[in-house]
RNA sequence: AGGCGCGUAGCUCAGUGGGAGAGCACUACCUCGACACGGUAGGGGUCGGCGGUUCAAUCCCGCCCGUGCCUACCA
């Protein structure tokens, strides 16, 4: 008895079961629970709008790994939150102000109070919108614990590491060159710098006695010092520290000779000059030789007085100019117009990268300043040992070496931006007096803070634990952070978080930086394993850009048009980790298909059985077939297992999907479909379906859990017991089953070449001595299965003088009559059967003449190899047996 | 320039040292007690190329070609 409409509609349901998923406070994790805790802490998307595909494949994979293991026995918390995303969200707002509201520069105008506050409230509307989003894709995470990195406990762990790192002397302020954006007007990580292959003219200048090559004239008026590599035989003449007098842009100047080996001889003329405020290279040379640096380009990206006439002008207007004047004077001798490299440009949403020196914050990654392990050593060799020593799993395993390559060359961590949206730097200046603390120091009068903020990283590299301590206690000053933890009952349950999971483009910015912080702040790690899921793409495998609109798959669209499940099951599919996706509309209508056979299934079996059959397992087992199910779904329970134990999800969804639609749908629940059917098969059915169901939940949380709610459980289905291995084993009936099986399909096959359609019924014949018995014992079920009248089942061979239209399988001859046959396909058919056929037997019995297969290859092989020839040259023999006979039949 | 992936049916992808797989697409048939958003059956592949290791290679190794990504101190 059910009321379940015909097609599956997702939108209805989805609303349904959030509601009841939420009404039941579902999904709060208890600190006190007396099961393990298993933890994974959501990556915070940006609270600067809408949630993308990306998003999207996290939180599904997420939400299997907890769902799993919330029906697995453990304590299950995946705890939500936004990041506040400093650069990309106040740009996004100012932008915002200057078209809405027509001011150009927003920051001077309204101030960094007003400023702060549009900010906020902009925020504060888009993280509602991410949390529905969130919430629409079925994610089970704990909404009661949700966080924000700007919020204030997360504020206290921020400056606690701050400030014990500035004790550590592992903070240091100084002047060093940076990626400074000058449309942004601040500067940017190392990581954060977007590189893409630009052409620009690579022009050649005369330089004294020497030729210079360049793609930027416009910083070369201060130059004065040429650098060539100290072995370049070329320039042996010339010795480190000569210096000579030439004529350049504006007039004369003395230049020194520098010998350094980062210059590459063999690019251009191997000779360069250089602008240390400008080039993190040339920065290098100069730190390394102890030489002048002088900026030439100021933070607008205009050039200095330095430059004479051409101060003032934007790099782009005077580069031409630069150049036309060397040129008059003489002194250009090449200008390569082909000339392609690799540019900088500020990845969060501004233009081309500057380098400029400037008074910064930097971590220092290799001072040995750290505990760990009993021993002192660097953030940069913590990083290093706890991938080594596998107290972190990256999986998959080959980002080891990219991780530990990234680590290697990794620099001090400049953690300064000029911008006022983020956690300001807890440094404070009064005169010359300096102060570095938790808290403003009181009273306040006289003193400055800091005007810049911290890296966003910074503070969402203490994402997994300071989301955990109890936001009450933080604010307790009186308490030391080691005090707060401890007595933080969250921090004290779920950390270390179990799984970190995120796509593999942030293992630098982020995870890296969780390890490095985490470490330090706690001698602990924040996770055990890190799983990294590939990039979504579109069908021809570009990457989906928000600049071409049409690429882009919006989440929330396809949940509308398919359904939550049938996008999940779509982005699990086809894919492992580390591995990027494909995603286009035909995957994800296959999947609505899918989860639209789970709800007719259940829709039939709440048609058939009784209201409050058992869904248990039967204790004993009479049928056959049930027998046959149950086996298969055993191996089934025990696959999905160990697969989602190797982190296999696109396997088990593929292995759940195949069996459900294929063993279970097609066949099982056709041949449940008896004129006597029982109990027994009333409960098999029960049992069977929502066992299923339960490993389906993983993938598709909502149909599953609809269908639940009909067998009228206790619990909801989310919060159920993970199916067991069931505790008897039928081989032997399962096989008896798969030749039932085969003898259905293989009736059904020869209907279809006679050209008799399923509507008329026929008479078959089954002729075999290994299998008679089988079907007799099952001669009803193949007569329904295969539409028949009437079904023959001699015990013997087929008799050559009874010719008739059949195929062998399996040591039988199963036969129909037929006369509207096409013979002349059919006999071809065989005969290229019996030549792949006959040429396997030769070439296996080749084999086994071959002294060093017997002697080398396993015997198990050898025996299996043995087995084939006999039931292959069976075969043969029918086939061989057929030719003759369809020959005749078709005169 | 270096590193890492990928190359298997028309498309998207599994796969294993022992006779090539799934889904979609395609063809034919079917209103058979849930589902036509379905069922039944079928066609389709020198597993990128060339060498090597092995009794045996789509799988392991080397080189090459194509393709994608990441890194770099590309003046």
């Amino acid at each position: 008895m059910t009321s379940l409409a015909k097609t599956y509609e997702p939108k209805g349901v989805e609303k349904e079961i959030s509601k009841l998923w939420e009404s039941a406070g579902a999904f709060r994790a208890d600190a006190f629970s007396e099961k393990p805790a298993f933890t994974i802490s959501m990556p915070p998307p940006n609270a600067t709008g809408q949630l993308h595909v990306g998003h999207a494949v996290m939180l599904v994979l997420e939400d299997i790994l907890i769902r799993w293991h919330r029906m697995n026995g453990y304590e299950a918390l995946w705890l939500p939150g936004t990041d506040h995303a400093a650069i990309a969200t106040e740009n996004v707002v100012l932008q915002q102000i200057k078209e809405q509201e027509g001011i150009t520069d927003p920051r001077s105008v309204l101030g960094r109070d007003e400023i702060l506050k549009r900010i906020a409230d902009y925020v504060k509307n888009s993280q509602g919108t991410i949390r529905s989003q969130v919430k629409a894709m079925g994610s089970s995470c704990d909404w009661s614990r949700e966080r924000y990195t700007m919020d204030h406990q997360l504020n206290r762990c921020v400056n606690e590491a701050f400030l014990r790192m500035y004790k550590d002397n592992l903070i240091y302020r100084g002047p060093r060159i940076v990626n400074w954006d000058p449309h942004l007007k601040t500067n940017v990580s190392d990581d954060e710098v977007e590189r893409k292959s630009t052409k620009s003219p690579f022009y050649t200048f005369q330089y004294g006695p020497f030729q210079i090559g360049t793609v930027r004239p416009e910083t070369k008026f201060g130059d004065k010092y040429v650098v060539m590599h100290p072995d370049d035989k070329r320039y042996s003449k010339h010795k480190h520290g000569d210096t000579f007098e030439c004529e350049w842009i504006n007039g004369m100047v003395t230049a020194t000779i520098i010998k350094d080996n980062v210059v590459d001889p063999k690019f251009g003329t191997g000779v360069m000059t250089i602008t240390p405020w400008h080039d993190h290279v040339d920065f290098g040379i100069a730190e390394r030789n102890g030489l002048d640096k002088e900026p030439v380009i100021d933070f607008e990206g205009k050039l200095l007085p330095i430059a004479n006439e051409f101060a003032g002008m934007g790099i782009e207007e005077a580069r031409p100019k630069i150049v036309e004047k060397l040129q008059k004077k003489g002194l250009l001798v090449d200008t390569d117009s082909k000339y392609t490299h690799s540019k900088s440009f500020n990845s969060r949403g501004g233009g081309a990268i500057e380098p400029q020196i400037r008074e910064q914050w930097f971590i220092d990654v290799n001072k040995p300043a750290v505990t760990w392990k009993d021993r002192k050593i660097s953030l940069k060799e913590i990083l290093i040992d706890v991938v080594r020593s596998g107290n972190i799993k990256l999986v998959p395993e080959r980002f080891n070496s990219t991780y530990f390559h990234w680590v290697e060359n990794l620099q001090d961590w400049c953690i300064s931006r000029q911008i006022w949206w983020g956690h300001r730097i807890p440094v404070y200046y009064n005169g010359n007096d300096t102060r570095v603390s938790l808290k403003k120091p009181e009273p306040f009068k006289g003193w400055e803070q800091d005007p810049d903020t911290l890296d966003t990283w910074f503070s969402s590299a203490l994402w997994t634990w300071s989301t955990l301590i109890d936001p009450e206690l933080a604010k307790d000053y009186s308490l030391s952070l080691e005090d707060v933890l401890e007595r933080s009952p969250d921090f004290q349950k779920f950390h270390p978080t179990d799984i970190m999971e995120t796509g593999y483009d942030i293992l630098f910015f982020w995870v890296a930086r969780m390890i490095l912080m985490t470490t330090y702040m706690l001698h602990a790690v924040p996770f055990k394993t890190v799983y990294l899921h590939g990039l979504i793409r579109t069908r021809e495998g570009k990457k989906m850009s928000k600049s071409d609109p049409k690429s882009v798959i919006d989440p929330l669209d396809s949940i509308k048009k398919f359904g939550a499940d049938a996008l999940r099951i779509a982005l699990v599919s086809g894919t492992g980790p580390g591995q990027d996706l494909r995603l286009y509309p035909e995957k994800m209508e296959s999947s609505r298909r899918f989860t639209n056979k789970i709800w007719n299934a259940g829709r039939y079996i709440l048609m058939t059985i009784p209201d409050g059959t058992s869904i248990t397992a039967p204790i004993t087992v009479n049928s056959e077939l049930a027998k046959w199910l149950l086996h298969g779904l055993n191996d089934l329970i025990k696959d999905t297992q160990s697969r989602l134990e190797s982190h296999r999800l696109s396997d088990v969804a593929d292995n759940l999907k195949s069996f459900f639609w294929g063993d279970f749908c097609d066949w099982y629940l056709e041949m449940d479909k008896s004129p006597n059917r029982t109990n027994e098969n009333d409960q098999v059915l029960a049992f069977a379906f929502t066992t299923l169901i339960k490993m389906l939940h993983l993938y598709v949380p909502f149909v599953t859990e609809a269908l639940w709610k009909e067998f009228k459980q206790p619990k909801m289905l989310a919060f159920s017991e993970w199916p067991k291995t069931l505790p008897y084993q039928f081989k032997a009936s399962y096989e008896r089953i798969e030749v039932i099986k085969e003898s259905i399909s293989q009736i059904r096959t020869l209907r279809e070449k006679a050209n008799i359609g399923l509507e008329i019924k026929i008479s078959a014949t089954l002729y075999s001595k290994a299998n008679a018995s089988i079907f007799k014992e099952h001669q009803n079920l193949i007569i329904r299965l295969a539409r028949l009248k009437e079904l023959n089942i001699k015990e013997k061979e087929s008799d050559p003088l009874n010719k008739l239209f059949g195929t062998y399988f399996h040591e039988t001859y199963a036969s129909i009559d037929a006369t509207f046959v096409d013979w002349k396909k059919e006999i071809e058919t065989l005969q290229k059967k019996f030549k792949s056929e006959s040429s396997f037997v030769e070439k296996s019995k080749k084999k086994l003449k071959h002294p060093g297969f017997i002697s080398k290859a396993p015997e198990k092989i050898v025996k299996e190899l043995k087995k084939k020839i006999i039931d292959t040259e069976k075969k043969l023999n029918a086939i061989r047996q057929q030719i003759i006979d369809f020959k005749e039949l078709s005169n």
